[in-house]
This record gives structure tokens, C-alpha cells and sequence, in this order.
DNA sequence: ACCTATCCTTGGATCGATTCAAGAATTTGC
DNA sequence: GCAAATTCTTGAATCGATCCAAGGATAGGT
């Protein structure tokens, strides 16, 4: 009767020990109820037997709790360890989940199809959803599972989704009025994704349907204050990227091919913002001395990089950790809180140059 | 009957829509041999009443397979975003997660009733283990569950354990030679942890009894290496660190605080080279020029330290991609992979410099 | 009409454990 | 020595689904 794998059970060990499962159960999950010397016979069965204790499997059915939280996104799974912004989330996250001895799981899809799949199937007590470009769709399964959940970013326009998030419009502004406030009057932005997988040059319009809020608030913020300045903002070209190096130095090459050569990027991201350093010291143009850059999120890499990055600084820490006590709490107000941002001024950004 | 929550069931809408619950069941899983007129009612009727699909923790007693494999390490969960090694590691499983459909479960615990009680009860179909730090009970408890396994490192002794690690004498003997034939003959050392928690200067003698055979093995490589230049290595400073900028620092201080400073120093980490350069900018002493830095992994953040780090590279994609490749197929074989290393030589080592 | 083939639907068995009310065995009290 | 109290043990019920053999209904052929 032993197939490749032999299948041990708690009811074969029972029966082998000559108790029944009731008992057998027992011994492994209150064995101080259980008499000694029955105890020792049924754990010596149990391991003459090979039984590897009492199966998750079965434990989890009757017990409900997984003991563990979901954390999603649309991204592939090596997101969650490439991307610094991700990392430091997680970092957060993760620490909340030690504390309370909760496990993590990740879930992914490279495809939509398994996404939808990974995310009904997953086992997980309530997901955390990484809706960094927005996608609503992912918002939506997630939601379908009815169980505690929350959206980091307020990306939906659906008010009854819980999530946390920052104020897009407000810390993309300070960006811009920093900049603005240093003499800048020439500027560039590079985006974050407005459509599925698009990038290339796009006009403010096509910009503000993005289908990504997050998107469209930080432009908006981007544009409403360098307006507030005076400055043409029609003028101010924009390039969509998708958060990588390629499309952000395309973008660059892109903008600094025209005849008025901006003095002052605005970024969507601080990774954006790192690889546009990247790019302008292998064009030799100087940080800040030719060109000001600004990024968003605060990620750890901006402080060490060169020049050190100016940026407008999320709460990461903060929000991961309100992100858990969310789930694990669940006191059902599907809250949305919305997090303040602040403007960690370093050494990428400076003086607009005097004209040439 | 309604209690603070309604578990709706499968069965609970069957009835409600008058089929059997077999029926309901093909509606979600096999919805093309269910007529349309059932199946369409069937889904309405789910809708009505609120019911979130079929419940995974049902579905996954039956098939069996979580579909998931867990990540298992001693440290807490935010080791992996935290650890360049780990993330680098953790990186490259994903990826071949992603391709295969896999999730991920990280598990780990602070303290060690937690850790076992986490591992016994992962809902996983197979646990990569990180033991960098070679803890065999953290081993011995994820093999207890008898699921696909595999440890990262070739620590335990126990030659039946599936492991994949890299061959620890020959790489820190290649660091080793380097070093020497550069001209260096005052070394130092900065090892891993021997002990639980331990730190500070320890003798060559208290080493070998390390509880952590990589820490040993690359111990071992070093000296074995330095001896065959005729360098007498029990005059070697050793100094024990567990991996974090602090006790790396106190162990340069504690170093250069002697009559014979060492112009060459073997970190047995990139994390622990990297932190022992910062200490050495800060203490302008010039690297490579008054001291040479070998570091050991292979992480990026080397390739962009100041200067880069040389180092005996790890082939980590390659290892996590091994790691995964074993837990899905599983072929009983409990194979033990020793992979090579790779002396990668950058900017933080040079020739000795000429005795003052 | 009757028989057969096709297509759904049914209900029971199963996955692997936990829980609990009730019963058996042992000990204690008088 | 018998009833009561105590302590374990038992076996049935449950968790939430999937699978499968068997049966029912419908349609088509003659």
C-alpha cells in the first residue's frame, strides 16, 4: 500500500498506538491533558511511523487563522527586493509583522490571469496591496476576498476603499515651489506610468487621464504651483516613464535634445530621480550647478548618492506599520488616512544658473 | 443566526439557490460542464449573499499543494530587505517563483518558541532555508515537517541535508593569496558570528570551535592561505562581529588601537567590508593605500562602494535559482551543491605599502 | 413509444486535523 | 465496600471545499 510518498496521518498513528485521533490530537496540541505514559507511546508511534506532527493542512481548516498577511502587487515578485521604495516598505511592514508573529506572504503575477488566481487562492488573513501605479483591478480582487484589507496609496477614486497613502498633490507642490522658489524657470517632469506600459513624451492632457491617480496628483501638484509662479506650464515638457533606467535616460536624452534645455527636473520617484543623476554625470552636466533634481518617496539611497538627492520624503516606516495594525485590527472602519510629506532638502538641488 | 461576522459557505448558497453543493462547487470550478441557466443563478444567488468565492483554506485541504514555498532564516523578517546578501539572495528566488507561478512565505520568528512554532505550522510546499549563520535548529526543524528543503550553505556537518553553498576555504583562500601576493603581511580579520551573540576579539583556537561551520571553513581558508606564505597567523587578530556597522567598528578600533596595525583586512562579508571602508574614511586612513579591504558575497553595493569593494563573489542568482529548482522538483535526491566562487578584484586592494 | 446516448446533477466520501459532550476508568471519601 | 469526584479517553461532528460514481433528465434515432 505505499506509494512513492506514504501519507502519514494523525489517525494512523492513532490507530497504530492503539488510541483514538481524539487522543492522538492531544498529544500534540494540549499534551498535558494526555497521561504520561500514553503520551510517550503515542509519540514514539508517531515517529516510528515517520509522522511529521499534525499537518497545517488540516489545522488551518478548523482553526480559521492563517496567521499570516498578505502583501500584493502587480509588479513581479522581485520587485518587493529590486525596488528601494518597496524594500523600505517592506522593511516596515515586516517589523510590525515580527512583532506580532505574523508571517508574510508575497503575491504576485507576471500575468493578469495568475493574478487573479494567486490572489483568490492565496491564504493569507488580509492583504496589503501595493497599488503603486494604481491598478484597480488589483484593488478589486484583493477586495473580493472579503477579507481585512488595505491600499497603500490612495491611488482609487473609490472613497470606500481603505488605505493609506500620502498627499500627492501637497508634496509634489513642494517640490516645485522649492525649485521654482531657487530661481528655476525652466523645467522638466518625468512620470510615473499614466497608461499600461506607456512611456515616451505625452502632453498634459493625455497626462491628466492618466489612469493612475497617483500620477495625475503629483503632476497636478507639479504644475498648479510652478502656475502659481507664473510659469507657463503648456511648456513644461513631460515624459512618461516606467520607473526604470532605460526609460528614464531615453526621457533625458529626449528632453536635453531641444534647444531650451531645462535648468530643474521635477521626478516622480526617487529611483527615477537616482538614474536621472546617473545620466547627467555621464553627460557631464553638473548637479546642481547646471541642473536641479528633485525626487518623491525619501528612499534610504538618496541620502548616499552623488550628489545626495532633494526630495519630498514619505513616511514609509509610518505607513507600513499603520498598514499591519489595519489588517491585523480590522475594526472594520475602512479608514483612509492620508500621511504628510516633507521636503528633505539635500545637495541635488540649488541656485538656478545664471543664463548664459 | 448571524453572528458578529457571517461565514457564508459554499453549501450555504448551493442550498439557497436549490442545487446540490457538488453542483456549486463545478459553478466556481468548472463552470463549463454546468449548464448556463444553473451556473448563471448559482452566481447570483453567491452574489446576493455576500460570498467571496471558495474559500482557499477549504480548496487547499483537498488539492494538497499550497503552492508556495517558504523562505525560513533565524533573523527577524526584515533581514530580507534589509541584508544586502538576503536581498540579493531573495531577489533571484522570486524571480524563478515568477516563473513558475509560485508565492513566497517569509517565516521567521524573534525568539526561538515562536521560530518553531512558525516553522511546524508554515502553510508551504517546501522551505528554502537561510542558516548564513548556520543555525542547525532551525535546519532540524524544517526537516521535521519533511517537505522539500533545501539550506543555503553548506554549514551542518550533517551530510544528509540538502544544501547549496559555495566552497568557503577555497574562496577565502583565494582573498587570502590575493592579499599576500600583493605584498601584505599584517592581516586582520573580521569573522561572522562564532557564538550565539558573540562578539570581540577571540583567539584562533576559540574560532575553530565556531557552532558555524561557514564561519569556521572561511576562517580556516584564510589562515591556511596566509600560513603557506610563511605568515605566522597566530599573531593574526581575529575579531568577532555579528555583521552590523557597530560591532564592526568597535572591532576596528579595537584593531588599530595596537603597535601593529594591519595593512590588510578579510571581512568575511561585503556588509562588513562596507562598513569597515567607512570606518577607515572616517579615520582617513586611505584605501587601498594605507589598507587593503577584501570583502566576501558579491553584493552590487560593492561595485559602487568607495572604493569598490574587491571580493570573493557568490553566485547568488544562481544559487536562489538552484534553491527553488530543487524544492519544486523535488527529486528526492537530496542533493549537496558546492558551488564556485570568484575573486572579484576592484579598487579596495592594492600592494602593500612600503614599510614607514 | 421505446431504447440509447448525452449531458447534468446529486450526494456521499475524502482531505487532516480540532473540539466537545458523554462515557469509562481510576481515585477519593466516608 | 459503595457512591461521588476526578481524570482521561472516546467517537461523532465540524471546518470548507473537491471529486467521483451513479442516477435522472432530456433529446435523438428508429
Amino acid at each position: 500500500m505505499d506509494r512513492s510518498t506514504r501519507p502519514v496521518r494523525l489517525a494512523d498513528v492513532a490507530k497504530a498506538a492503539g488510541v483514538s485521533h481524539g487522543t492522538a490530537s492531544n498529544v500534540f496540541s494540549h499534551p498535558e491533558i494526555v497521561r504520561e505514559e500514553v503520551r510517550e507511546r503515542v509519540k514514539a508511534t508517531a515517529e516510528a511511523m515517520g509522522y511529521a506532527g499534525p499537518d497545517p493542512k488540516g489545522r488551518l481548516l478548523r482553526a480559521g487563522k492563517v496567521n499570516a498577511i498578505g502583501v500584493a502587487t502587480n509588479e513581479p515578485l522581485s520587485y518587493f527586493f529590486d525596488d528601494p521604495f518597496a524594500r523600505v516598505m517592506m522593511a516596515s511592514i515586516s517589523q510590525a509583522c515580527d512583532a506580532t508573529g505574523a508571517g508574510i506572504s508575497l503575491v504576485s503575477a507576471a500575468n493578469s490571469e495568475h493574478l487573479a488566481w494567486n490572489i483568490q487562492s492565496a491564504l493569507v488573513d488580509g492583504f496589503i496591496v501595493f497599488c503603486i501605479e494604481g491598478d484597480s483591478r488589483l484593488v478589486e480582487l484583493a477586495r473580493e476576498r472579503k477579507l481585512p484589507f488595505v491600499a497603500l496609496d490612495l491611488d482609487s477614486e473609490n472613497q470606500s476603499v481603505a488605505a493609506i497613502g500620502v498627499d500627492n498633490i501637497a508634496g509634489a507642490g513642494l517640490a516645485a515651489r522649492h525649485l521654482a522658489e531657487l530661481g528655476h524657470r525652466r523645467f522638466a517632469v518625468l512620470t510615473l506610468p499614466c497608461a499600461e506600459d506607456g512611456h515616451g513624451p505625452i502632453t498634459q492632457a493625455q497626462a491628466e487621464t492618466s489612469l493612475y491617480a497617483g500620477t495625475r496628483d503629483r503632476l497636478r501638484g507639479y504644475l498648479g504651483e510652478l502656475s502659481r509662479f507664473g510659469i507657463e506650464v503648456s511648456q513644461v515638457p513631460i515624459y512618461e516613464t516606467v520607473n526604470d533606467e532605460e526609460s528614464v535616460w531615453a526621457g533625458l536624452d529626449h528632453i536635453f535634445a531641444g534647444a531650451e534645455k531645462p535648468t530643474a527636473i521635477l521626478a516622480m520617484s526617487d529611483k527615477m530621480a537616482l538614474h536621472a543623476l546617473d545620466w547627467l554625470r555621464r553627460h557631464d552636466i553638473a548637479v546642481p550647478g547646471d541642473v536641479s533634481v528633485v525626487g518623491f518617496d525619501g528612499v534610504p539611497e538618496g541620502a548616499t548618492s552623488k550628489p545626495p538627492l532633494t526630495t519630498v520624503a514619505q513616511p514609509i516606516a509610518e505607513m507600513g506599520h499603520r498598514a499591519v495594525k489595519a489588517i491585523l485590527e480590522n475594526d472594520g472602519a475602512s479608514s483612509r488616512q492620508l500621511m504628510p510629506v516633507d521636503l528633505v532638502v539635500r545637495a541635488s538641488s540649488g541656485p538656478c544658473p545664471v543664463k548664459s
